[in-house]
DNA sequence: GGGTGGGCTTGTA
DNA sequence: TTACAAGCCCACC
């Protein structure tokens, strides 16, 4: 990440590059900012306080086992936002998350 | 300016 | 499936 951009910037800007009817999960964002998927609760953090909720798909973010997790405005809220990206979900969990998972390193990451 | 607690997590037993 | 422990950042006092 950018020296001048903090660990929250960094967080919001990854999620940024998260296309649309793709997912990833707290822990890729975590190892991406500081290598660390504990710092997934830090991610979490930063998604929740996103000052740019318009530009920040935070909704876009669930948890590792496929699990929604949670959302500041609501669970069922993320879940109807998923949804209409073309993202089946069951229950609280995100269907085939390996295949609509989103990952960073995936290119230009050399 | 310094110390403590909470949170949209993760992995193992 | 449930319960416990670890590490990270921000907000509050």
């Amino acid at each position: 990440m950018d020296e001048g951009e903090t660990f929250q910037e960094a967080v919001l800007k990854l999620v940024m590059q998260i296309p649309k009817g793709r997912v990833t999960t707290y822990g890729r964002i975590a190892n991406e900012v500081k290598g660390s998927v504990h710092a997934a609760r830090a991610v979490g953090q930063a998604l929740a306080k996103n000052p740019h909720p318009g530009v920040i798909p935070c909704h876009r973010v669930v948890r590792s086992d496929g699990d929604i997790g949670g959302y500041s405005q609501g669970i069922a809220k993320k879940i109807e936002l998923l949804r209409a990206e073309g993202i089946e979900i069951e229950g609280r969990k995100v269907k085939k998350i390996n295949e609509v998972l989103f990952q960073f390193s995936s290119v230009g990451r050399g």
